[in-house]
DNA sequence: CAAATAGTGTCTCTTAGACAGTATTTG
DNA sequence: CAAATACTGTCTAAGAGACACTATTTG
């Protein structure tokens, strides 16, 4: 057996049970921002809400856990979790130690709607303007997955794949105002600011009402879809 | 005992090892950004070099372990360790499965001058753009390090508060150029971006070479120091 | 005075934002 | 044609970068 410095093994070191919590972030078609909650029974055996987490397995990697319990809490596959921050306070679950590494996930409403509208009935979707009182500290997580994603759409169009190709204009400023949580988004710049970061299929959208749209490709195209 | 929806409790799950591992940056006085190494023995008894790290004590904060990491491998102390990333490959540590969460803490040389210039001889300084070959994967951690900061200094007067108060333009734009790891930056631009964010003293440096130059505070003065 | 350093005026370029105009479709 | 939507031209303001100029000190 290996041991450090102090001439200790691994098994002289207490170890903390470590969870994984992910807000799963997606745009509804009132294009607002939603996470996803899933129904707890707390303490006292009130109902309440928290986001999809679980224990890691042995050995597990932490994306595969959050992919995993995302499949068990709510029939959801596929995605590409981001680590935001770990949540180490000794007091934060009262059934013990236990550290969490918040993620965040963003998939699309296509993959999303099925789940929370034909689902069982302990997931929902909250809008992140309107958030109830969740466990622990899962309203922090909720904030920095939402500041996250919404750095993400600063400058770049669609960088989580949200859209399905080709799109048009419209669609990707729709899609980045439900990101932002604006209302509107002054359409001459923000396409100065994204054309260049995409490539023109030379196709239009047939049968429209108006002139028909340019439609548009992401430059790095998602494998996702 | 407290369980969880599946009637599990605690002790059921598999528990990692947690460790921290921190890159500790300065600038040395000859403007090069520099990382805090210390020597280990590694697998087969050679020397090696690795940041500092620890396992987590009981029900330890992750900050807290870092801090006594740093004060125990290199008599460091008073700082504000911030997350970066969690490492959790489960072959990253063949002494078994450990997860490591890096972190980084920016530290002036004053204070890390002491410790590597009469200190042991198993901790030295090494420029980040000559770091060794490091132990698991401390490489990828220095990267993530530099960039953070690299990130903090972009757009905002010495963040980290490594100048003493007050300071000279001159001086907060070589600290900058250091961080930055480029020779120059030019002096007009700087100044007019950095301005607005530092308070004048009316002072000015006395004794000097040339014009005497103005003296600065920061906005919000750090409590270090 | 020369040398050295601090600081400013100003030009160009790029970009965001605002706003009005032109273009192309449906019905 | 009107209505609706897509797109463009152009003005203004702000900021970065470049460069030359002015300002204030020491010796």
């Amino acid at each position: 057996m290996y041991t450090d410095s102090s001439g200790k093994t691994l098994e002289d070191y207490p170890r903390p049970s470590v969870a994984v919590d992910t807000a799963v972030l997606t745009v509804d078609p009132e294009r607002a921002l939603a996470v996803l909650l899933v129904r707890r029974a707390d303490d006292l055996g009130r109902d309440a809400w928290a986001l999809p987490g679980t224990f890691l397995h042995e050995k597990e990697r932490l994306a595969d856990a959050v992919l995993r319990s995302l499949d068990q809490k709510a029939g959801l596959r596929g995605t590409e979790p981001r680590q935001l921050h770990v949540f180490d306070d000794s007091e934060r679950d009262n059934r013990g130690w236990v550290l969490s590494v918040a993620h965040v996930v963003v998939l699309p409403w296509k993959v999303v709607a099925p789940v929370v509208e034909v689902g069982p009935d302990d997931v929902r979707l909250a809008p992140v303007v309107d958030v109830p009182a969740l466990e622990f500290d899962h309203d922090v997580i909720v904030r920095m997955a939402v500041e996250d994603v919404r750095a993400r759409y600063r400058h770049e169009p669609d960088p989580e794949a949200l859209l399905e190709e080709p799109f048009t204009m419209r669609e990707l400023r729709h899609l980045h105002a439900a990101v932002a949580g604006v209302a509107h988004i002054p359409p001459d710049t923000f396409r100065r600011r994204m054309e260049r970061q995409l490539k023109d299929t030379g196709r239009t959208k047939e049968r429209t009402v108006g002139r028909p749209a340019a439609l548009y490709l992401r430059r790095r195209s998602s494998l996702r879809h």
